[in-house]
DNA sequence: CATAATTATACCTCTTAGGGTATAAACATA
DNA sequence: TATGTTTATACCCTAAGAGGTATAATTATG
């Protein structure tokens, strides 16, 4: 699976009904990166992925490729 | 766990008995940043460690931040 | 429909990641 | 010990990531 963490991103965002805007606050990042995130872009730094990622309890790690998300933990 | 990827870079580096630079060429990055890896740099960029995990059939993907590494795969 | 809220796109600036190179340190092995 | 190999540290330069802002497009909502 490709772009697991577009999907995981969006998918938390709404479930808290965040806009982007809100997300990049709480997270402490700028809207612009929040947006990046979400359009896909590849070149982000991981340092400001993990910032936000860890509002939800999550951080970016080395999976398989094959694997399928198995988080919504 | 912190830092996942530090330990699973050296890891496998070491399983296929590669020095950094080797790995570097194979990864088509810099020297620099496979050491800045493994030293634990966290500003790293998202595209530039996918390409390294690629080697190992591995991608950066968001996972719980409690759970243990599940790939050894 | 109109209006407001949210998201997308574009531009500018500043900081820094990444690469290269050189040197030093650590680690082997004889 | 000395010698060669691998890894670490330090420097410079270029390209681009991140933030801010403004504007356009999209998506609700009444």
């Amino acid at each position: 699976m490709k772009n697991q963490l577009v999907k995981f991103i969006k998918k938390r965002r709404k479930v808290l009904g965040l806009t982007q805007m809100e997300l990049a606050d709480r997270a402490g990042v700028g809207l612009r990166f929040i947006r990046d995130i979400e359009q896909g872009k590849e070149t982000l730094r991981l340092d400001k992925i993990n910032q936000v990622l860890e509002l939800f309890g999550h951080i970016m790690a080395p999976v398989p490729q094959s694997k399928e998300t198995d988080d919504e933990s």
